[in-house]
DNA sequence: CAAGACATTGTCCTTAAGGCCAATAGTTTT
DNA sequence: AAAACTATTGGCCTTAAGGACAATGTCTTG
């Protein structure tokens, strides 16, 4: 396996060199692997500045096009779950923090050579429940909130949580807009919303 | 670390048991980790069947409820990927083909020993582009609204749809309470919102 | 049956929210 | 340069929201 490293920083990143001691480090322009071992799987590692994002869509494209079995890795300097999102739809099996230490780096190598993804914790979490929702689990989500509450709590916190006033439940619901005042007093209780808005926030996703 | 699995099969599944030959195969009820040696982890295998569904989701949580820090592995028979998500949202590690050979499961094992998720490429892959579509649009409509504000009712209207009050939006931009107030009316008017939760509505989703 | 959860409503009170009218000052557009 | 937009703040007023304290009746469950 051929292991390039791609940065702006002369010498390559510390945690990345003690991690891998005798890989090559190159710029994009000239990066090509020694030789074509046919079979040998090529990996390249993306140092990302803050300021170069077009400049990490252009690698990453000009890379598949040249290798399109290599695997590419993504360190960035100042990760975030957008750019994360971006790159991984890109094709990219990795994406970190670019100080990651040595020994994280050796574990990230470990996951891609044996085909596999690697992501941070939360950018996972992210994913899943984002996918999880558009599959129709939201409902769920929602369900488990809900499932908190009493019948008649459950329908004064569903037609709050969609903007109505107290009046407009009570006139829905056929009750006094004391009566709702009571159900949703105790529904701040118990989901722990310190007001209708953070009750909207907390039924209508996330 | 102890290894559990789970099955309605008789003596497990061959290739389960092929690559866990040590490994302790039991029923939900009685599975119980051999005394605890405190920091010990636990590994739980459950093999799905196609009408387990409830099952599944009851022993997923038993789990939970007894070993906080135990991991969950599904094997279904029939895997699909509204079931891999709803197991993956319940905080499964892994999810895969029952009838996986021994040489993946082994696969999984470390991966998820060593901090990982497991899952298929296939769900990867899916799970990528949804969240990525989603993200842009979710942005792009939420641009669009905000577009429409001036600078300062853009961070006001953003703060106000996290839940802040006008109070502690106006010390976090370092304003009157008043201006908070200028600006929030101006935006209702602007977007059309008949109040804060409405915006927040607007601003939290779809 | 008694205890507890649930539904309903009252009164009183405090505070947050938001509208209305108005003013000053900097910036941008026409 | 005048008009329009933006940021900021003041005062005043009305109403919605939500908490405190309390009461009554129903229904379920140990």
């Amino acid at each position: 396996m051929q292991v390039i490293f791609i940065s702006p920083v002369h010498g390559g990143l510390t945690g990345w060199v003690e991690a891998f001691p005798k890989a090559k480090i190159a710029d994009i322009i000239n990066a090509k692997p020694t030789k074509s071992q046919k079979s040998e799987a090529i990996v390249f590692w993306l140092h990302m500045n803050e300021d170069r994002q077009q400049w990490l869509t252009n690698a990453i494209t000009l890379i598949q096009q040249k290798y399109n079995d290599a695997k590419i890795i993504v360190l960035a300097n100042a990760p975030n779950q957008a750019e994360a999102l971006y790159c991984m739809s890109l094709g990219v099996v990795a994406y970190s923090h670019a100080f990651s230490p040595a020994k994280m780096l050796k574990e990230i190598e470990t996951v891609i050579t044996n085909g596999g993804v690697w992501m941070g914790q939360d950018l996972l979490k992210r994913l899943i429940e984002v996918s999880a929702n558009l599959a129709g689990n939201q409902a769920q989500q929602v369900e488990q909130h809900l499932s908190a509450l009493s019948k008649r709590e459950k329908q004064v916190a569903i037609e709050a949580a969609k903007g109505l006033s107290n009046k407009e439940i009570a006139r829905i619901l056929k009750i006094t807009e004391r009566t709702v005042k009571a159900h949703l007093s105790s529904t701040f209780e118990r989901l722990g919303a310190k007001d209708r808005l953070h009750l909207a926030l907390m039924l209508n996703k996330k």
